[in-house]
DNA sequence: AATTGTTTGTTCTTATATAGAACATATAGT
DNA sequence: ACTATATGTTCTATATAAGAACAAACAATT
């Protein structure tokens, strides 16, 4: 099974490969492996070994924290964002700060989570449950 | 077969491990897996899959670029400050910060992004789909 | 709209490399 | 020297990734 932090991987290599402009078959031939894989890569039905991991860094130009979306600098910016915020010292921690990030590139999510702080404390309980039920479900398959 | 650049991760393990004190078993048993396999890592005749790698990372409160040796990650750090922080003064835009705010104040919905963010990126389309229903509806009433 | 080419996804099989168990060898403390 | 603890090795089975071939989207061109 993989991993739940493995996620983000997936999902940043095709990012980051489309962002080159790279198709599969192009990052495939720079790692010299066969193009299914890099599909599988994508698709989270297989998970490349940490070597393949090394060289995809590599190609992207990327730290492997950032390829995992795993920050090694979270803590860090985190002070940071409490210098610069200064009014809320406390209480950030590291799990807010990939909720930030999360939100951050998932523009619709942050719109939804937006539009559902506007809505009174009810709808919102009522929403929270509905949520749950799905995840419920969705986390099952 | 083991690449070249994994030579320092072997080492890293093992320095880390005994840096806690922490015999191979020691660190089996937090992993879950078996010592043997512990062994072989640290001499290089395996090498962890990246589920493992990040496992072990966290447990040593470790960067992945510091637990195999590749430092490429403060360039990295530098870049992402100036992605974040660097399109404005405070970098993190106002409505982000309401976000914050309301997750800290509503663990549940933050539980529930969290949850979300693990789903597969096919089951959040559909739970966003859901919730802008849900959300057209409730806005109505 | 049909056709071609391109890109991506899936299925199946094979091969390989890892995990684990059992055994073997250190290393340390008494 | 003798335990006990820690580490290393060998063997086998298993899991899983790789690759090939096939299938399905998708786009562009006519």
């Amino acid at each position: 099974m993989v991993h739940m932090k493995l996620e983000k991987l997936a999902v940043n290599i095709k990012h980051f490969r489309m962002q080159n402009g790279w198709t599969q078959q192009d990052l495939a031939d720079k790692l010299a492996i066969s193009r299914s894989v890099v599909t599988k890569w994508e698709n989270r039905t297989a998970v490349p070994d940490v070597a393949s991991l090394l060289k995809i860094a590599s190609l992207f130009e990327l730290s492997l924290d950032h390829l995992t979306g795993s920050f090694a600098y979270e803590q860090e910016m985190l002070k940071d964002f409490q210098r610069v915020y200064g009014q809320n010292k406390v209480g950030l921690d590291q799990e807010l700060y990939q909720n930030i990030d999360y939100l951050r590139s998932h523009p619709k999510m942050k719109e939804y989570l937006n539009r559902i702080q506007a809505l009174p404390e009810k709808k919102q309980e009522s929403i929270q449950k509905i949520l749950e039920a799905m995840l419920d479900q969705y986390e099952q398959l």
